[in-house]
DNA sequence: CCCCATTAGGTCAGATTGTGTCCTAGTGGT
DNA sequence: ACCACTAGGACACAATCTGACCTAATGGGG
């Protein structure tokens, strides 16, 4: 029975963050302080910018609403071990701009979770389909994260990597940027043995682990790493484009696209075209398009077409006679 | 400059959880503190079962580690919104048992969420694909965070509801549970002006507000929310069986189907079939199924095989001569 | 209309706690 | 061997926190 200050302090914040309202007699009784020292902390979260609002007369009660500055989340085991799995699931499909902040989030998360909710994480996580579907490339949540910590801290990196043709090697780095395109991931850094700058494949790379050792931020040639990754994707022609007319007004298509896939423009009133470039797999972006419900004609690449037209003759059999 | 102990350590907190390592030295200047105060708080956080880990030696630091609690996570503004779009995005298809508790979360960070981050989350919502694609019935997230509220708040609930035959009414409810059964979502509540218990899909649901008048927690008469649900849609028999054989190891189907759709049963060593029920419509399912990308075969219901033959058949359009 | 439960806030005395400045020990890497 | 860092004890002084008491104001229900 110490009465802590800071830490009823937290507890009280995790309180209010339930979706009710407490009355001060009931947080009183449950921080085990005075009703006047319930109001006092209340004014001083107040004061740190956390707005609580207070319903006067009979019944009424505190409860913590929408201010400017974010309060320190207090989640319970359920909803942290939903978030992790949400933010694994998502990390690969988000929209432009956000995966990154999606891969800091969960890597804060993760860097706190307690071990029996980690353990439940990827129990979860290996029931949830991996959207990287259609694809071999697969990647570990874990690597995302510990690259996202060594990019934050940064921290230099080592790890295996395996080249396009197959052939094996081992990487020092300084890790600068995580970037990704589509639903694939990129690891812009600086390699120390080849004394240049490289993209990875964050698929490609196994057993990533920060050295410990600090390093001094280095100046990417081209400022900015989504620019550098674009270029050297280009090229290495790893992307390719591509050519889509559907049946449909581009808005309705639209709401069905993914915005980073690219943007309908409008033919007429009831079609609209895409054409943009994908870095990603096609068995991929077949799937994608069988979900956008309506007619369309696959133009280009003829690589796209025949994926089409096979899983076309697989439903086909599927539905049998 | 106020040297207040509290909001230090809250601030000490959210600098720890940066995923890097933090010097005493530095620590001590950035909170205007002693260093000695500094080693004190740290103490006091350790106390409160956030362990920090140190690093001994020059160049240590300290760090916040994984402990046997969840601290109160600090997120910066774009990681608010990463977990928000992320949630949002996931919320419809996420995995069994976990969708009540990601929408808890939801609803708990929403509720604290600035509003000038709100609008940012919003618009990128509305760049992202709504996943209950396929069918009409999209949610929108408000709703289920305000539902959510409710039920945790045991707050009455008044909307309006669009019953199966469109006839539109307005309910006043006492909600009990949120329950999602695949990617459709049901509020299991009590209706009062009906005097009885009574299963809304959410998705029919419009302009729920909570009324602010608490209640009292009613028994429902089959113990299990969930229970209850399955017993109204079989009554109703708003869900139907299938059944689908897969040409591959049931290991790999169950990789790539979510585990709440049904698990897949060995037939022999290349091939597994699943046996199921599933609530949600129809085209959902098709798009599921050529998610598995291998050969399968669809058996029941008759509904489903006509569905698989027509997405084959537009595919087959798509790819063209 | 009055009554009640609630939030809001002032004041005061006394106990408690927090703080900075000393100090010494231990550890790991260069 | 040295340095930079964590770890923690002792002490004096100041600052803070707490509970008890008080009065105002507000909203709902009978």
């Amino acid at each position: 029975m110490t009465t802590d200050t800071p830490a009823r302090l937290l507890q009280l914040l995790s309180l209010l963050q339930t979706p009710r309202e407490w009355p001060g007699g009931e947080l009183s009784d449950r921080l085990g302080v005075s009703r006047r020292t319930v109001r006092r902390d209340i004014d001083r979260l107040r004061e740190l910018g956390y707005p609580v609002q207070a319903t006067k007369g009979s019944d009424g009660g505190y409860r913590l609403v929408a201010g400017k500055a974010m309060p320190p989340l207090v989640l319970d085991d359920e909803e942290a071990v939903a978030i992790a799995v949400g933010l694994r699931a998502g990390a690969g499909h988000a929209v432009e701009g956000l995966d990154e902040a999606s891969v800091r989030a969960l890597a804060k998360l993760e860097q706190v979770l307690p071990s029996r909710l980690r353990r439940r994480v990827s129990t979860l996580q290996a029931a949830t389909t991996p959207l990287t579907s259609g694809d071999g490339a697969v990647i570990a949540p874990e690597t995302l994260t510990v690259m996202a910590s060594a990019v934050a801290g940064q921290e230099r990196l080592r790890f295996a990597y395996r080249a396009k043709d197959g052939t094996p090697s081992k990487r020092l780095t300084e890790p600068h940027r995580l970037v990704s395109t589509g639903h694939r991931w990129y690891l812009v850094a600086y390699d120390v043995d080849r004394a240049d700058w490289r993209t990875f494949r964050v698929d490609r790379v196994a057993d990533p682990f920060p050295t410990g050792a600090r390093f001094a931020p280095r100046e990417l040639p081209t400022g900015d790493a989504a620019e550098y990754l674009r270029r050297s994707m280009h090229a290495r022609q790893e992307a390719y484009e591509f050519e889509v007319t559907f049946a449909a007004p581009a808005e309705r298509v639209a709401a069905r696209v993914p915005a980073w896939l690219g943007t309908p423009e409008p033919l007429d009133e009831h079609s609209c075209r895409i054409r943009s470039s994908a870095g990603g797999s096609v068995e991929w972006l077949v799937v994608r398009l069988a979900m956008v419900d309506c007619e369309f004609t696959v133009q280009e690449p003829p690589e796209l077409v025949e994926h089409v037209r096979e899983l076309g003759a697989r439903m086909t059999r599927a539905a049998g006679t």
